[in-house]
DNA sequence: ATGCCGTGGAAACCACGA
């Protein structure tokens, strides 16, 4: 089974390039971020003729997550990310699907710090790790990705000492993700390539994509269970050299059946 | 060091992203 997360920044906008990678690589599931589009201006029907059933929370020009199956087999499980009934923000949606629960996953970026987005951040990722720590003690087969925007230690940031109190570097978010982890998950890229320097986001600017100047941000944690059959995993990275292209790559595992 | 690019929505600019 292969499983991707992609944020696409904007659904609508970058539906040509979404259909050509999805007929390109063919992921059984797929998780997506950034849809930045309300519930019924989601683009059901064209990921349908491209062979994707799919279940989405959408948002007005924010936000926005989906996930899709080839298969007409999601079970949607929750679309908000419970500890905060005022959270507005479409950032979270989970279902089960193929025997496995795929939590897709949109975190705050953070920024500027210090501040209120700042604050927003931390609170968001303590809520999702009490969430995690509550699926891991189910144990169930799970596997948690999308966008973290997290760089978790230097060798996932081109040039580390720029991004130093960035949101998405501070001290206090890598220690979110390190503590994250702890409890029981497997950063499947990571653990695939332990010494590679890899990246899943490239500015829009100052030419980073062609300059290799990029971030890891976009990652996969697997539950023990699914770790075990964890079989390969890459980024798309080709995909970033498209024309209107998100600047995010997909990023992809394969499982073994069992 | 920086929003220099890109998206969406409203309004001919602004918020937001990482």
């Amino acid at each position: 089974m292969k499983i991707a997360t992609y944020n696409v920044n904007g659904v609508n906008g970058r539906l040509p390039v979404l259909v050509r990678w999805l007929q390109e690589s063919s992921p059984d599931v797929v998780c997506l971020q950034e849809l930045k589009a309300p519930v019924e201006k989601f683009p059901e029907k064209t990921l349908r003729e491209a062979g994707y059933h799919a279940i989405w929370h959408g948002q007005k020009s924010w936000n926005g997550v989906a996930i899709l199956s080839r298969q007409d087999n999601l079970h949607e499980l929750r679309r908000v990310l419970p500890g905060d009934p005022e959270d507005l923000h479409s950032r979270y949606i989970e279902a089960a699907v193929n025997g496995i629960v795929v939590g897709c996953l949109y975190l705050p970026n953070g920024n500027p710090y210090p501040g209120p987005k700042f604050e927003y951040k931390l609170n968001w990722f303590k809520r999702f790790s009490a969430h995690a720590r509550k699926l891991l003690a189910q144990d169930v087969p799970v596997v948690l990705c999308g966008d973290y925007n997290v760089m978790p230690t230097e060798r996932d940031v081109y040039k580390p000492d720029r991004w130093i109190n960035d949101a998405l570097f501070r001290k206090e978010v890598r220690d979110a993700f390190k503590n994250l982890v702890g409890q029981g998950w497997t950063d499947a890229i990571r653990k695939l390539y332990p010494d590679d320097t890899i990246y899943t986001f490239w500015d829009y600017f100052r030419n980073a994509y062609a300059r290799d100047a990029g971030l890891r941000i976009d990652h996969f944690l697997l539950s023990p269970q699914l770790a075990r059959r964890l079989r390969s995993g890459g980024v798309d990275r080709h995909v970033r050299g498209w024309e209107k292209t998100s600047d995010h790559a997909p990023v992809w595992i394969e499982l073994k059946d069992k």
